[in-house]
DNA sequence: CCACATCTGTAGTGAACACTACATATCTGG
DNA sequence: CCAGATATGTAGTGTTCACTACAGATGTGG
């Protein structure tokens, strides 16, 4: 038996177009029609792909933390925990002021609140967001027992910080804030990481004694 | 001539509860039938008296930074940046947790994206968290004028940076983040603030020399 | 008690929404 | 070249949306 006529799109290159509308107008701000239309393809097509919007939504999702967690690699290569802090938050800065992609960060962007029956929405965004968090936690662990954060600091907490930072600068880079902006927050926001640096403690201590 | 049917629901009450179930389901989530249903009237009575859906959000934002304008006069009431910022941080996370209100923050869940059509409404939230950052801003300045901030810092970065974690903080608690996690986070922000205080430069200078 | 003005409840309005039936087109395996 | 399988484009489907026409109710000023 055949296996049927070949599709004629790219599902890549259209998930990348749909992307783009969740990120700019949220999952229920977009519609139908402009997903299709930024896609190039009729309706039929995106349900016999995608199964139904939510469905598009995760695979447009799946597609963005892909991309995402090869800079998050990146990030907890850093050397110290001050390191990782600075070039997660720096790179945001960038990354959320970029003119190529819509302000802002499609984990945030994507429907922080819904309406009835979408509910679970807000909740897969919050599941990648806590994705982050982990990768970010393991690594401030791990800073910990190599003795470059301080005895006294919390690895979790340290990484629900920085997510709450990253969370916060995408909800203002799309209401406009420029990367200078941002910028100064990350950099602000750094020395609270810095605070918990076994480093930062030595400093200290040297000098009183 | 004579004065009309006087309206027979409190229009404060009433708003309350739209602000609600705004603050739950965002601007575009609300549906007319689950607001009027919230505000026990009847269409014909939210339109003669809020005009639309729109002017409806806006009365809620109206009071809901009325209130919120009592506690952030309190907050920068406090003696220096380093306390501001706590009790700002500190009572967010209590605040955003409480379980006589939705989690999060309305200016937050009402409405980051929207759909064609409401594209006004982030801004409109986006005007009233500028308020907020605008008043923790001249206070830091009055902070840098009497030394309590050193020289080299910058009050509109720390308020911008300030009010970025108070927004990240609301995300987290709408999708799910305990009181707890949040106190952890503002209490590690709250270090960022006191990296800038004069006091600790002195601390440090003092242990120095 | 009457003219007028405003509110309220019932019952809709047209538009936009997510989603799909169906006929047609294009492939593979035999 | 045919049968089965999947994709596509057209043209809808029913539902839900924000919003309102209208008639009756309830007030004030004369």
């Amino acid at each position: 038996m055949g296996m049927g006529r070949p599709r004629e799109f790219d599902a890549e290159m259209a998930l990348d177009q749909a992307m783009e509308v969740f990120w700019r107008h949220g999952y229920e701000g977009a519609t139908i029609a402009q997903l299709t239309e930024a896609m190039g393809i009729n309706p039929p097509s995106l349900y016999a792909c995608f199964g139904n919007k939510e469905g598009l939504l995760k695979a447009a999702l799946d597609r963005y933390t892909k991309l995402r967690g090869v800079w998050m690699d990146e990030v907890v290569a850093a050397p110290t925990a001050r390191e990782v802090a600075e070039r997660m938050l720096m790179g945001i800065a960038d990354k959320q002021t970029d003119p190529a992609n819509p302000p802002g960060c499609l984990l945030v962007q994507g429907g922080i609140a819904c309406g009835t029956g979408s509910e679970n929405v807000p909740f897969e965004l919050a599941a990648r967001r806590a994705q982050n968090e982990d990768q970010l936690r393991d690594r401030f662990v791990r800073a910990k027992a190599e003795g470059d954060l301080k005895e006294s600091a919390d690895p979790a907490a340290l990484a629900r910080y920085v997510s709450a930072v990253a969370v916060g600068m995408g909800v203002m880079a799309s209401s406009g804030a420029d990367r200078e902006a941002l910028r100064q927050v990350a950099d602000v926001a750094v020395q609270a990481v810095e605070a918990q640096s076994a480093a930062e403690e030595r400093r200290v201590a040297g000098l009183r004694g």
